[in-house]
DNA sequence: GTTGAAATTAGCCACCC
DNA sequence: GGGTGGCTAATTTCAAC
């Protein structure tokens, strides 16, 4: 997997993640490319799998999203099994944006979004007495977002 | 801000949230629609700000962004001029993607990628010695990430 | 809300240096 | 690797329903 990307392939993604609906006229007027030039670019792009898809970015808080937390989860076991049937339990509740398996004390951070208190609450029964081998749960909630990038440093 | 959104509109937002790439006409087609009332839904979301903008979703390992923390930042002082030193000076560092300001003991919690250990030592370095106030830091490495929602439950 | 048509733009492909 | 030109398909706007 060595690929090898110069500064006009850089320069190409950090257009596409902010904006992936350039068209390639004005992406290539961007680098200095013509339009079919820079099309086999992004073509390539897209095969090496640098780029994974394109996506439209919502509002949370137009959509009622206006709670996010961070939630540490601790498992009463780290067994193979435990690990698995945690894993699988979260991939089913929508509210759960990211989940990670952490080295540390925590065993799991997962990010999720609320719509209300009630939402939070019902997040949070289901999370610590419906999921399987939870031994504790340590909610952390978001004041507000600073800052949030959408990409990666290109 | 009223937003009046039907299930019609909250098809075409899980649409756009997998796929932003669906032509109008394709996206119609999912949800009984014409093409050009389709458009018409889409500029009103995009009008009222629903959808935010179009990006694209690159693959972080490819580009060789291999490590994840959480890290948990707390400063000397919580007045208004040390968060917004620390607020502001954080905004530079590319590889801060996002930082929220938190409920609870931490003052903060950025998401940071890093390509290797140098680098996450440098930008160690950068948050406890270079950064305006900070008094403690605590980071957590993502061992895995289990889960990764692109988008919001629509 | 719909259809259909026109004008514009973008994506794509074969062929060239 | 690069560009030109042309065909096809999509977007966008419009009139009329």
């Amino acid at each position: 997997m060595t690929l090898q990307i110069d500064a006009v392939d850089r320069k190409l993604l950090r257009a596409l993640q902010e904006d992936s609906r350039k068209s390639v006229q004005v992406l290539g007027e961007g680098v200095g490319l013509s339009a079919s030039a820079c099309h086999r670019r992004l073509k390539a792009l897209e095969e090496q799998g640098l780029i994974e898809g394109y996506r439209a970015v919502l509002n949370a808080g137009k959509l009622g999203y206006s709670m996010q937390f961070f939630i540490e989860v601790g498992l009463t076991s780290q067994s193979e099994t435990a690990l698995e049937a945690f894993e699988t339990a979260v991939q089913d509740i929508p509210e759960v944006l990211e989940c990670h398996l952490m080295a540390g004390q925590s065993d799991y951070i997962l990010r999720v979004v609320c719509q209300d208190h009630d939402d939070f609450e019902r997040l949070h029964r289901r999370l610590s007495a419906r999921l399987p081998g939870v031994a504790r749960i340590h909610s952390n909630m978001s004041i507000r977002t600073v800052k949030a990038r959408t990409g990666l440093p290109v």
